[in-house]
DNA sequence: ATGGGTCAG
DNA sequence: CTTTCTGACCCAT
């Protein structure tokens, strides 16, 4: 006699995202923001790039910039924040490392997201949801929605349902909603909601009538092969349910790292653009030893903001280096090469540094004509290791060292403190 | 190869 | 007064 058919169990993407991660981040250690309108600031506190759910209601957009807001906050009750970075990194840290205790199969995304592979029946991919999301809640101290489904795609789209409808209570199994509602739903849906898709897409898209995201999911793939790539044909399989886009390993090494900021005063002199490409210069020697690479090729460029019609100027100068290298002395030099393009007396709105051509360090010696100097004596790990012990600013390589000088770094007027990650700004409990 | 276009978060 | 910043990838040239 035959044994029941064993239930397929396939296995399945779940996809995991913070709710509005940096508010939430900022909430989990400080209690007095729950239930008030909060954002955080991007960069030089210039526009809301977080919102909380409060902050949403009261029509607050993203990128909505401060100086707009600023003038209604008080009568709003409205908590800004600016981006607190070593906070969100480490609660993201704690929120992975708890994620991976559910699956082995985890890929982090981003800061806030991650998918994780995932096997069972339908209740029991329901019930593994609910225990992440009440894990990462107790645990953290963040809340979170979580999405399961056949595809990337479409675990993505049912985090999306979970977050935007109450009655799933932040988990959405998609194959556990009958097809009729999945089917209403794509179909109220833009395709501009779909992971992939954004302005430029949607308006090819609608031009061939495909609308909605059910238009998408019954369009041709090799239609949209054509006439788009294969990277949306990947899309529109993954709408009907075939896996395309794997899980991916950890991504070991970077093609290129970029430092780019935007100045809270603007720059107007060769001098100061001299320190900022040498404080760029020596975080990028820091971070490409931090990941063990070397850099053989060093762009540096300069840009007059988008809002200023009179000044247009973007300089831009690509050096090769004499050899693969991570040391702050030649990436400093080669930086500077910038300085003959600046255009003395124009407003530069922001400047920043790219290595590219990157490579794992190696562990053979040089041979002896091309030896660097300033490896050899260990500079950069020594710079490092004074500003990890004395802080930013206490030691530099030349114009990069000097405290004070044009205030040109990042406006964070409202930051909080770095709760998890230095003794001294450790929040403290009082038990009464 | 590479620079422009597009997207994501 | 602003539209983050950083990184990846496709595609045309």
């Amino acid at each position: 006699m035959a044994r029941p058919a064993p239930m397929r169990q396939l296995p399945q993407i779940a996809h995991v995202d913070v709710n509005c991660f940096y508010a939430s981040a900022e909430r989990a250690f400080n209690p007095a923001l729950e239930g008030r309108p909060v954002v955080v600031l991007s960069n030089n506190d210039g526009c809301a790039v977080t919102r909380s759910p409060e902050a949403k209601r009261l029509g607050i957009a993203l990128g909505e910039p401060w100086f707009k807001l600023a003038p209604r906050a008080r009568e709003w009750g409205l908590v800004a924040l600016s981006s607190n970075y070593e906070l969100y990194g480490d609660i993201s840290a704690r929120v992975m490392e708890l994620l991976g205790r559910f699956s082995a199969w985890l890929e982090v995304y981003s800061i806030d997201e991650a998918f994780l592979g995932v096997k069972g029946t339908p209740a029991e991919l329901l019930e593994l949801g609910g225990q992440m999301k009440t894990a990462v809640r107790r645990n953290v101290g963040v809340p979170v929605c979580v999405g399961i489904a056949p595809t990337k795609t479409l675990a993505k789209l049912a985090n999306k349902w979970a977050k935007n409808n109450p009655a799933f209570d932040g988990v959405c199994h998609w194959e556990s909603v009958p097809a009729a509602a999945r089917e209403r739903l794509m179909r109220s849906l833009s395709v501009i909601e779909i992971w992939g898709v954004a302005t430029r897409l949607t308006k090819r898209l609608n031009a061939l009538g495909i609308h909605s995201i059910l238009d998408l999911a019954r369009a041709d793939p090799v239609m949209i092969r054509d006439r788009f790539s294969v990277v949306m044909m990947r899309t529109v399989l993954e709408l009907q349910g075939t896996p395309c886009i794997p899980l991916e390993e950890e991504r070991i090494g970077r093609d290129q790292l970029i430092f780019s900021r935007s100045f809270s005063t603007p720059l107007t002199s060769a001098a100061g653009f001299r320190q900022v490409l040498s404080v760029y210069g020596q975080q990028a020697s820091a971070r490409l030893s931090r990941h063990g690479l070397q850099a053989k090729l060093l762009t540096a460029f300069a840009g007059t903001s988008h809002f200023n019609a009179r000044d247009v100027s973007f300089p831009t100068v690509s050096v090769v280096l004499p050899m693969p290298t991570a040391d702050p002395v030649i990436l400093t030099r080669a930086a500077h090469a910038l300085l003959p393009r600046i255009v003395d007396g124009v407003k530069y709105a922001k400047a920043g540094i790219m290595v590219t051509d990157l490579r794992p360090t190696g562990n053979q010696a040089p041979l002896s004509p091309f030896e660097n100097p300033h490896e050899e004596r260990h500079i950069g790990s020594l710079v490092e290791d004074i500003t990890r012990r004395y802080g930013r600013g206490s030691i530099g390589l030349g114009f990069g060292g000097i405290r004070g000088g044009p205030d040109w770094s990042m406006r964070r007027d409202m930051l909080s403190p770095r709760y998890t990650t230095h003794w001294d700004e450790l929040p403290l409990v009082k038990a009464a």
